[in-house]
RNA sequence: GGGCGGAUAGCUCAGUGGGAGAGCGCCUCCCUUACAAGGAGGAUGUCGUAGGUUCGAAUCCUAUUCCGCCCACCA
């Protein structure tokens, strides 16, 4: 693919074409990828992958916008650099969306069958897999695509089951049948981490359950349905309230059954409420324990479906929530409801669709998390993993004390099936990879293979190792492990970050990355999480198209502070693609001017180069070092802002204003004023390029082939700048901050005074001392920029204000006094009240600072620094306060 | 019940011990041949509230109110 067309750069700078044709230059020149170099720094990342069906969202335009940003700084800083993308099959979403898919064809996913919807499940993949990650291509995301994964490819398929067998090896996969969570819609278990508690206003039923032999005991419960399944009472044994109960019997209230009052000091708080609880080991991970504990039934009356089951007696069939009403009226009509009180309590809910879990006694696969939660411990402890910010190493820390084990199998179809095979004629279980010949303990041929499959976030845990081709030992391996970041969002800390940290140290034996970046959620303007399904999805396509890829990423890293929640607000992007306008024309003016001048390849400013050269480039020096610092510390609004800055109000409002005047002067002044122009230019698109790509590689293009270079490279793959310390030049800086605030005071006055573009006005600069300002420039400078003739400018000597003709306005700089003759324009009254605001103001400030000067505590104790920098600023105060009544006073000898 | 963020200009947000800032919006002037998608100038704040520490607090401490998030089996 030859050079993209980039003669004639138009008025305005407009992203769309230019977008798309640099995205394909690129990718057609292989930039994007990279492959293992033995001895040469790597920089790696891993993308989070995103559901296979996901479309983007905002916060994937965030996430990608900084992951893209580190890529292209530290490939231009010449590390070999690799940032593989790709995909999850995302279980239970997946099939959770393909189910509600296919019912809406009327088709239901029992009649389809495992096989038939594994099949629907891939269609489906197809079709709609992969849109996510092109539309990261409008961002100008540079990964590479050749390397593209997807959980459920068969080398990734490979090692997520060797995983499996390694851990079942050792002992820490293990069946076990408890009380677990379950999504009656989804209809499988679910890890504790998949189920989200809503604070829900709710009851709480206080139900009396007659004593065997006279009296009875109250119990309270927010699930009263429950009540058909219990199998004891359970009361502290030193409650003096219940003593005497124990060893009795109730009768369950409805169902009739004789159970036993037990005691149970782990259950029960004495403290709270009547001090007897009911126990339903089938239906609550406590009762659960509870009656593990004290050999009590289980008895499930609540099935899988959510609907009662045949032990719930006459409420069988019903759904869960009928029930409970049922349950309560039956109560009701017996007498034997005590009182019902408003209650708000958490209630679990599933993560994937909302619907209230039950929690129920099943057989599931968990995998034992003790060493592997040491693992990740020890490694944040130690700070081998660091957190950006660091707050959430402390949360990390906490969550890993006392982890659940995990349950890791899901009655799920779309997913990895366990490499579990069991033997019908033994039940003994063979775990292989493949289909085995034989059952390893009876060498019967009659296997099948375990129905379930595993819980998806098992299979992404192993995604910074598995993508770059574990559990082969491969170049990729070698080259990029670890990464070198993890950029995510705060909600998958443990469901994903943790269990990645754990899985790499335990399988590979080295971290999966040192870094790990949180940025923030983007929310709405009212502080909404965005997302999709409330309707507040925020397109980031839609943007792209209005104000360009590069605007996009360019205002979301403006935003991206500190990791801090982003409000969205839309005219920052508009502000952005401003940005790139302002660019494209600065560039566009300086390339109309540079006639043949060579691009130089560094600098050597000296002090006999003029001013605004010495300052322009001690200030792109600045704005180096504050770059590389700020990336380097994932500040990425701070280096954003950094360039942005640079680039509009100091390049292009004062520096290019400058040149202007320089092109039609003496030969050498204007070869150097070509040279400084080019040079700032090509350095700040260097610069800018990680931020803002394509504006940035569409101007550089234009620029070198003006400057007659030739060859196919690209922007992406030049140096980054680095800073030059020999460019840094404080003196020239300051003298520039005079000249500045000298030509604002003109501006100001030419403005207040009412003065018309065209009106001559006469300006004198008093200069408050000898050297107070840089004499040489301020004739030029200042008249050139406060757009004035030369000749109106007239410099005097220190303190003469003698030669100011009256009358006429006045303003006072920190270094001289400026006085603006207005040719009888003068409305003393108007500028009289004014001068005279301005002494309040300044005398209101005065009497801060010398209060303060005063007092002997703040002379005593404050650093001496501070106490000097507070005399010279109650000097500078004086002075114009003093100024400005002089002023005052001339005036009213005018009058 | 515990923990973590946030509260600063009309809006969106920077600013962690020493003279309150940016962008957008608003007002005035200007189509000066890079850009009117621009330029110049201007107005705008009891820095959530109340205490405290300090010579000095938007910034540190305590309490408190709102907003958001995370954790937690008290029936």
């Amino acid at each position: 693919m030859s050079e993209p067309e980039t003669s004639q750069l138009s008025k305005a700078y407009e992203p769309s074409a230019v977008e798309s044709r640099w995205y394909a230059y690129w990718d057609a020149h292989g930039y994007f990828q990279a492959e293992p170099e033995p001895g040469r720094a790597s920089y790696c990342l891993t993308i989070p992958p995103p559901n296979v069906t996901g479309e983007l969202h905002i916060g994937h335009a965030l996430q990608h916008a900084i992951h893209d940003t580190l890529l292209r700084w530290r490939r231009m800083s010449g590390l070999n650099t690799l940032c593989v993308p790709g995909t999850d099959h995302a279980s239970i979403g997946t099939e959770r969306l393909l189910t509600l898919s296919l019912k809406k064809q009327g088709i239901s996913k029992m009649s389809l069958g495992r096989d038939g919807f594994v099949k629907a499940a891939w269609d489906w993949t197809e079709k709609y897999g992969g849109t996510i990650l092109k539309q990261l291509r409008l961002l100008g995301c540079s990964y590479d695509w050749r390397r593209t994964r997807f959980t459920m490819d068969e080398g990734y398929v490979r090692a997520v089951l060797t995983a499996f067998l390694d851990y079942y090896e050792r002992g820490w996969i293990y069946r076990g049948s408890r009380v677990g969570e379950w999504c009656p819609s989804c209809n499988t278990s679910l890890s504790d981490l998949e189920v989200d508690h809503e604070e829900v206003l709710s009851s709480l039923w206080h139900i009396r359950y007659p004593i065997q032999g006279g009296g009875s005991v109250t119990v309270a419960t927010t699930r009263p349905e429950t009540m058909l399944g219990d199998t004891a009472v359970a009361v502290h044994p030193d409650d003096p309230r219940h003593k005497g109960h124990l060893g009795k019997t109730v009768l369950l209230p409805v169902m009739d059954r004789e159970i036993p009052i037990i005691a149970d000091p782990i259950l029960v708080d004495p403290k709270f409420g009547t001090g007897a609880v009911k126990v339903t080991p089938a239906h609550d991970p406590n009762d659960f324990e509870c009656g593990q504990r004290n050999n009590l039934p289980r008895i499930s009356v609540i099935g899988k479906d959510g609907r009662m089951t045949e032990a719930a007696g006459r409420f069988a069939g019903l759904d869960r929530l009928e029930a409970r009403k049922q349950v309560v009226d039956e109560l009701e009509r017996l007498g034997l409801l005590e009182k019902v009180e408003e209650y708000t309590h958490a209630v679990g809910h599933c993560e994937r669709c909302h619907t209230i879990v039950e929690p129920l006694l099943t057989d599931q696969w968990y995998l034992r998390m003790q060493d592997l939660a040491a693992l990740a411990t020890d490694a944040i402890k130690s700070g081998r993993v660091r957190f950006f910010p660091d707050r959430y190493a402390a949360e990390a820390l906490r969550s890993l004390e006392n982890v659940p084990e995990w349950c890791i199998s899901r009655q799920l179809f779309w997913g990895h099936r366990l490499p579990l095979w069991h033997c019908r004629q033994c039940a003994a279980v063979t775990p292989s990879i493949d289909r085995p010949a034989a059952c390893k303990a009876c060498g019967s041929s009659d296997l099948y293979e375990d129905p379930d499959t595993l819980d998806t976030w098992f299979s992404s845990a192993l995604w910074p190792f598995a993508v770059l081709g574990w559990p082969d030992n491969t170049p990729e391996m070698e080259a990029f492990y670890p990464t070198n970041c993890m950029i995510t969002d705060r909600q998958i800390i443990r469901l994903w970050v943790l269990r990645m940290v754990y899985s790499g140290l335990h399988f590979v034996k080295e971290i999966p990355f040192p870094d790990v970046y949180i940025h923030g959620t983007v929310l709405t303007r009212e502080g909404v999480r965005m997302s999709k399904s409330k309707g507040t999805g925020g397109d980031p396509v839609e943007l792209i198209n209005k104000y360009g890829g590069d605007a996009t990423r360019m205002s979301l890293l403006l935003m991206a502070s500190k990791g801090q929640d982003i409000r969205f607000a839309e005219e920052r992007v508009e502000g952005s693609r401003r940005f790139a306008n302002k660019l494209w024309n600065a560039s566009r003016f300086v390339m109309m001017n540079l006639a043949n001048t060579p691009l130089p390849q560094s600098l050597s400013p000296d002090a006999s180069w003029p001013l605004e050269d010495r300052w322009i480039l001690s200030r792109l020096n600045r704005v180096l070092e504050t770059v590389s610092r700020a990336l380097g510390e994932y500040d990425f609004d701070d280096a954003a802002q950094a360039l942005y800055e640079f680039v509009w109000n100091e390049f292009c409002d004062w520096y290019v204003e400058l040149a202007k005047a320089r092109f039609g002067g003496p030969e050498e002044d204007a070869a150097r004023v070509r040279q400084v122009l080019a040079f700032v230019l090509e350095t700040s698109l260097r610069t800018l390029h990680p931020f803002m790509p394509f504006v940035t590689e569409e101007i550089w293009q234009s620029l070198r082939t003006q400057l007659g270079a030739t060859g196919n490279d690209s922007l992406m793959v030049q140096s980054y700048p680095t800073a030059d310390p020999s460019l840094s030049d404080d003196e020239a800086e300051e003298r520039f901050s005079r000249i500045e605030e000298m030509v604002r005071t003109v501006r100001n006055l030419r403005a207040q005074g009412g003065a018309q573009p065209a009106q001559r006005v006469q300006v004198y600069v008093v200069p408050i001392a000898e050297d107070s300002i840089p004499q040489v420039e301020v004739p030029s400078l200042t008249a050139y920029l406060a757009q004035l003739a030369r000749a109106e400018l007239t410099l005097l000597p220190p303190k003469q204000t003698g030669g100011v003709p009256s009358p006429s306005v006045a303003g006072a700089t920190r270094f001289a006094e400026v006085h603006l003759s207005l040719a009888g324009l003068v409305d003393v009254e108007k500028e009289t009240a004014k001068l005279t605001r301005e002494i309040e103001a300044i005398s209101k400030e005065l009497s801060r600072v010398t209060g303060k000067l005063q007092n002997s505590q703040f002379l005593s104790r404050a650093p001496a620094e501070v106490v000097d920098k507070e005399r010279a600023i109650e000097q500078e105060l004086k002075t114009r306060k003093h100024q400005i009544e002089a002023q005052l006073s001339r005036l009213s000898q005018t009058s």
